[in-house]
DNA sequence: TATTTTCCTTCTGGTATGATAGGTAATAGA
DNA sequence: TCTATTACCTATCATACCAGAAGGAAAATA
């Protein structure tokens, strides 16, 4: 499983804010409910987000959340690497790993190379706006 | 994490069999000590390649494992497969997944949809032979 | 001041991962 | 027939991650 609930809530959660844009700020209460999912289990989620500075929360009446940039702006490979950490297929080409000492005889080594490539290349095809709009990818990605 | 130590070592052992296919039987202890692996995890995965017929065993003196079929038969999707059980990047589309009842409103379907083929096209257009000779695909498939 | 909301820390039950341990069954060769 | 070798089988274990739940503190509004 290359995405959990964290990679998947957050594209939901993203989707939902999108919609809402024009209202302002939204409680993540209104977002639990819409997408039926605990929100105490949100909260953590969209703790990343804002850290990230995909999203900003104002606190009090009136406050909850909105999307800092546009849609267009939020790429979704870049969300998912947010929340799932990385999205290598295979510890060894994760961000920091050590590198592998077996690597320059690794008959193995280039085929994951362009698994990763191709994971990279077709999640950051995507932007939010085409989640919300049409569920398709805006850009020339072909598969 | 898509593919765990269980996918990675399975293609290296088949890697280290492939390359010594010529000389018949080839205990587990040897490929072990090669690739530095322990024989007593890697017990458990070849089990997984016997039970999907990839490899055969042979025991008692003289035995061990070889390849049940050529190199160029053995897709490298299929045996990865084998191995984590899955390749879907989300749990909502593994084989057996109950249905998601959001599915119809569910604004990033089609998204995972795509990334699921992506990967699925990615690794089944590899096979053995292609990871012992060069490390590149051998067909036409194109990133 | 009361209410609403984010924000922060901690805890928990379940499951998968990556092994290790110890044995049984089959086979070949001396 | 005995012994060494090898695959095969079952059970156990430490660790980490997943998916949440709980309880409160801080900020903002009315």
């Amino acid at each position: 499983m290359l995405i959990s609930t964290k990679g998947r809530y957050a594209l939901r959660v993203l989707v939902d804010m999108a919609e809402r844009q024009a209202e302002g700020y939204i409680p993540l209460k209104e977002i639990a409910e819409r997408q039926e999912i605990s929100e105490k289990y949100l909260e953590s989620i969209v703790k990343e987000l804002v850290k990230n500075e995909v999203v900003t929360g104002v606190r009090g009446k009136g406050g909850g959340y909105r999307l800092r940039k546009t849609p267009e702006q939020i790429n979704v490979g870049e969300v998912l690497r947010y929340m799932e950490g990385s999205l290598s297929p295979v510890a060894c080409l994760e961000d920091g790993a050590a590198p592998c000492e077996r690597s320059a005889r690794c008959r193995t080594l280039e085929f994951w190379h362009g698994l990763d490539e191709a994971i990279r290349s077709y999640t950051s095809g995507y932007t939010l706006a085409d989640l919300v709009q049409t569920g398709q990818p805006g850009n020339d990605y072909v598969i």
